[in-house]
DNA sequence: AACTATTTATAAGA
DNA sequence: TTCTTATAAATAGTT
């Protein structure tokens, strides 16, 4: 968005890069407050910058928003005594998936540790991400093909439950169609 | 930025909020990204939907950028040196990632329009539970190997960030697993 | 700090 | 909804 593109790498000149965050951190917080305004959403941004400044921005304000982040994941959720879907053993597929989540998040934070590894890849790795990501598309669609063909939807909602308990509680309690 | 100006105030139409909201959040979480990566500092941001629902974006976690935030102990910073991602073009594939997992979100949400005829299926269905759940299995491990031989980072950790906020640790209940 | 040339985000539209 | 496209907006390099 300049007169050049750049490449979302770290910016190696430290005066640059302090320029750069300064505009950006600016940018950003101006974006948060547009998306509270234009949806009338809660959002909290907390920014530590290179020097390890803090920089927030919050509406309606950064406590309030971080409090019902922190209550909601301490919050015991309802969906489990929730018998809901009724689908024999579904319950059991479901966990056993949440399993599998599980693992992801796991994996993933181990990889954390590679941080250093990572960028000293070189491009020639690209490739190979593609073919990751297309091999997860893949299976992405897949499943969404045999989604519609079991009509099976407890299950999809498990799938993402893991990480966005909002999404559970509600579905979980939705005895209705909505649309 | 859109195809005219619009004035920063409430959207009235429901339809036409969410749409923008949508659109907003998943640019201000991909801001976020960049402006870690560019200046190597941390950010936590979490945004609750018109509908209350959750989303959160954090590097190196939103957990671990609200700790310190709330602690505020000037401590001795020497986060000069923070490597975080880097490699070329990886900014580009993460993206992508991250539309694969709105797609989920979105069969998710599909999904949820279901619940009645799910509770039709009889046990006969279950063998292709089954078959769906032992499919997603594989295709983990097989992201997990090949995440091993590529090293890949920060590529995993978008894997789980938008729904991200999973850290939601509250799933807890069925989770809790050692593995 | 301002100033543009460009890139990027996105409001409407298909 | 998902994709496209005309425009508005953000911002990289410059002054």
């Amino acid at each position: 968005m300049g007169r050049r593109k750049i490449e979302i790498e770290m910016v190696k000149e430290p005066n640059t890069r302090q320029v750069t965050f300064s505009k950006r951190r600016t940018g950003l917080f101006k974006k948060a407050n547009e998306l509270s305004i234009l949806c009338g959403a809660e959002v909290a941004i907390v920014v530590f910058s290179p020097g390890s400044r803090p920089y927030s921005f919050g509406h309606p304000g950064v406590d309030v928003v971080a409090a019902k982040y922190l209550q909601q994941e301490t919050e015991p959720s309802d969906f489990q005594e929730n018998p809901s879907s009724g689908a024999p053993g579904i319950e059991k597929l479901n966990i056993e998936l949440g399993e599998v989540l599980t693992q992801i998040r796991e994996g993933e934070k181990q990889a954390e540790t590679h941080d250093e590894i990572l960028n000293q890849n070189d491009v020639t790795k690209l490739s190979e991400l593609k073919e990751l990501r297309d091999s997860y598309k893949e299976l992405q669609d897949w499943i969404k093909l045999r989604l519609s063909d079991i009509e099976i939807s407890g299950y999809m909602m498990l799938l993402a439950q893991d990480p966005v308990v909002g999404i559970k509680a509600k579905s979980a309690k939705r005895r209705r169609r909505k649309n």
